[in-house]
DNA sequence: ACGTCGCCACGAAGTCTTTCGTATAGTCGC
DNA sequence: GCGACTATACGAAAGACTTCGTGGCGACGT
């Protein structure tokens, strides 16, 4: 490999298809994506990330079926990093703040906030 | 204007540039780049941005100095917002927890958190 | 056996991004 | 005025992204 390529945006959104259903063929995650006839469309797709290494395919039966090489998570954690690098001088705790400055957090957000400041600040100490 | 469309990673590069000089030439923005050979390809970029209205240009002098149309901050929320509809679903305050959980805060970020997280009980009082 | 249908492979077209070579023109010193 | 040095403008080329048309092949019902 020469170098992990971010995925691009219908990448993207056929990656959170596949997330959601845990692995799907061609046309399940066409349907997924309710978009006008798509289904050439998401097959090239998908065999394009194939080739990048975004997905597996499983040709063992004649319909192949495709899941996700990478989790959610670390593929978040990369776009993050990516974003974090391009616009926020490589800060993740800057654009973490832009993030919570958007819109009002759910209480259960909020909770995780407090839960993560929580454990820093025991690691820290006396980090005043 | 059709859609604001977001800036582009080199676009971007050159944005921060911008936002650090305040203003700047072609070639000013060059030296800051450091890249090889790249003025024509920096001149070529500002003028796209120009056309898109990522930057304006003032023609007055005969070198011609470029200003970022947006802020600093309100392209860091246009970008955030983009990518937490593309691969959180739409929330923000979880893409906020991933870069959290990145671990690269410093000191002063870690009470930047903090701070943001006082105001944010102290609105909503017994939240607890 | 045959027609039909669903599936995959392939390739081309169109657009966007990025880079750079070349052309043109203003300005300064002599 | 001339030459050297700037500056912008223009267009081509290469690569990535996205979409879709076409063709071939296997499965299944009748």
């Amino acid at each position: 490999m020469p170098a992990p390529r971010r995925p691009t945006d219908a990448e993207l959104a056929i990656l959170r298809v596949l997330w959601a259903l845990g692995a799907g063929t061609v046309r399940e995650v066409a349907v997924e994506l309710r978009r006008e006839g798509a289904y050439t469309t998401v097959l090239k797709l998908l065999q394009i990330m194939t080739d990048k290494g975004l997905v597996r395919r499983d040709e063992s039966a004649r319909t192949h079926v495709y899941r996700a090489a990478r989790s959610e998570r670390a593929t978040q954690r990369q776009l993050v990093r990516d974003l974090a690098d391009r616009a926020f001088g490589g800060s993740a705790a800057r654009l973490a703040l832009q993030a919570l400055a958007l819109r009002k957090a759910s209480p259960e957000e909020l909770a995780e906030v407090r839960g993560w400041l929580a454990e820093r600040e025991g690691k820290r100490e006396g980090a005043r």
